[in-house]
RNA sequence: CGGGGAGUGGCGCAGCCUGGUUAGCGCGCCUGCCUUGGGAGCAGGAGGUCGUCGGUUCAAAUCCGAUCUCCCCGACCA
């Protein structure tokens, strides 16, 4: 393998708004642009496009490997959930209320009751959990469901925040607070590791605060993601949700000790907003990078039409791709005839996918391709021979560079407050990250929410008690460090 | 949900203020020739009830009203 170019700098792709000029647009350019999504006629509302959720498709499959060799199985609850069910659970409902849509009539007939469509399925799963368990036997019940849900949102972006999306939601049953606890924090563990590892976008994970915490929980954790402008954008959550939905749906078991308990309950979920967290944090002027692992298309193959490249130039280019999809690659060989190579580089890489490989008829002659890696534009000559391997480790080690460079920006974006004026001024000035000691009180988060539009994001798993500083609004001793940042 | 901006062939826009033949331009698309190692060239061609509904007028893309959708900035959230 021998480096024939350094990257380029230069700006290939000029059909999208470029990101430094205006985020938002760059965003939505690229989406439609690159077909990962379009509008539906409905406000809020966007198809996913082929391509985009293929996007999906990689990320279900890399996940639920994970859910499943985890214990959990997968079942399906229905999409409408009985008005009462949510009224049972108050400071849930209350939570929801403004964003539920509601199904008033079967035909033209209207409802005796009002139907839901589901925000989240905590009321009718508790429901169903208050029949089938009854045991400490039937203990633990670790059920994940891929789903839609519906949530009348006011202001909503393509993916970020939609009226309809997909997610998982995992929904467990279990003996103690402890089983509980222990099961919230390993799914928490799982988003990291997953998003870090096959979405390349390091996180924070770490409790959110009783103000940002899921409605009706315990205790709510989350993985929070840095976007490339500075903003936070949360990733995932993990609710310790207690015995609160088993004593509104009366969830109740007959324990080791044959006393009669409520079960102790955790959800959980990832969405489609981890699509739009692709394009936001790996994404630049020349459209999307996606990360090898959740890529729909993870190398492109770009013969080299000149002369009688039909003859000479694609059938190697055919016998190549044949072999890497033998060796399981997702694998586009884009021998189109009405458009240049000039033309298809930049398309495929403004559709984000990983690895080019060109074969010309030079290459041909010398039992090569040439490899132009789309997160650096690094152009390398690779010999044909044993090609799948050098490929596999090739998207390997793209990945591996993704994610360090969306450490290196994450690391370079987390600034130390020490006090008011200094967070402030970060937040004005340089966004990102801001670590900083709070003394706990809301009354401090919500000042400086009002003041700065910044909000506590997480407290990081490991500073939470145990560290002693000044809270950074009011001054008052305080034992804990949160992240804050202006967000999503 | 408040404040601001915008909807004109697939995309980006002009035209509107000051109503008046056939609504223009660039890109894209189609046909042909020629090309193809970083979005080629030439020639010909197709495609638009001007977001929708209503009003004013002899006449509306243009003026008025309503409505839908999108974008940006603020209050709520995977």
């Amino acid at each position: 393998m021998r480096k024939v170019s350094e990257a380029k700098e230069e700006r290939l792709v000029t059909q999208i708004t470029p990101k430094s000029e205006d985020f938002s647009r760059w965003y939505i350019d690229l989406i439609r642009r690159a077909e990962l999504a379009d509008y539906a006629p409905m406000k809020g509302m966007m198809v996913i496009r082929p391509y985009g959720y293929a996007i999906w498709e990689n990320i279900q499959k890399l996940l639920d490997r994970r859910i499943k060799a985890t214990g959990h199985v997968n079942a399906y609850f229905p999409v409408f959930i009985p008005e009462s069910f949510l009224r049972k659970e108050m400071e849930h409902l209350k939570g929801f209320a403004p964003e539920v849509a509601w199904v008033t009539h079967g035909g033209d007939d209207e409802l005796e009751e009002r139907l839901a469509v589901r925000p989240t399925s905590e009321a009718i799963i508790g429901f169903m959990y208050a029949k089938w368990i009854k045991s400490w036997r039937d203990l633990p019940v670790l059920i994940n469901q891929w789903a839609n849900v519906v949530r009348w949102e006011k202001v909503t972006r393509p993916f970020l925040r939609t009226t309809e999306f997909l997610w998982q939601e995992g929904h467990t049953a279990h003996e103690t607070y402890e089983q509980a606890q222990e099961e919230t924090l390993l799914i928490l563990n799982m988003y990291k590791e997953f998003v870090e590892n096959e979405l390349a976008i390091p996180v924070i994970h770490g409790r959110k605060t009783e103000r940002e915490k899921f409605a009706g929980a315990l205790a709510t954790y989350a993985i929070e993601g840095l976007m490339s402008d500075g903003k936070a954008l949360q990733m995932g959550t993990s609710h310790n949700l207690g015995q609160h939905f088993a004593q509104v749906f009366n969830i109740r078991f007959e324990d080791r000790n044959q006393n009669l308990q409520y079960v102790w309950q955790t959800s959980w979920g990832v969405s489609t907003r981890l699509i739009g967290a692709l394009v936001m944090a790996h994404g630049d002027d020349s459209g999307l990078v996606f990360p090898p692992q959740v890529a729909p298309i993870q190398v492109i193959i770009v013969p080299i039409s000149i002369g009688n490249w039909k003859d000479t130039v694609l059938p190697v280019a055919l016998k190549i791709k044949e072999s890497l999809d033998k060796a399981g690659l997702r694998v586009f060989l884009d021998d189109r005839t009405e458009y240049t190579p000039g033309w298809k580089f930049a398309e495929w890489e403004l559709r984000g996918v990983p690895l080019r490989l060109e074969i010309g008829p030079r290459d041909v002659k010398n039992n090569q391709v040439v490899a132009v890696r789309r997160e650096t534009r690094e152009k390398l000559i690779i010999n044909q021979d044993n090609l799948e391997e050098k490929i596999k480790e090739l998207l390997a080690l793209v990945q591996k560079t993704m994610f360090e460079k969306a450490l290196a920006f994450q690391q370079a974006n987390t600034r130390e407050a020490e006090n008011y004026e200094e967070f402030k001024s970060i937040i004005e000035e340089k966004r990102g990250f801001i670590r900083a000691f709070w003394c706990g009180a809301e009354e401090c988060e919500a000042r400086i929410k009002e003041e700065t539009m910044a909000t506590i994001r997480v407290i990081p798993m490991d500073e939470e008690g145990g560290v002693n500083g000044r809270c950074v609004y009011c001054q008052k001793e305080a034992h804990t460090r949160a992240i804050f940042a202006r967000s999503y």
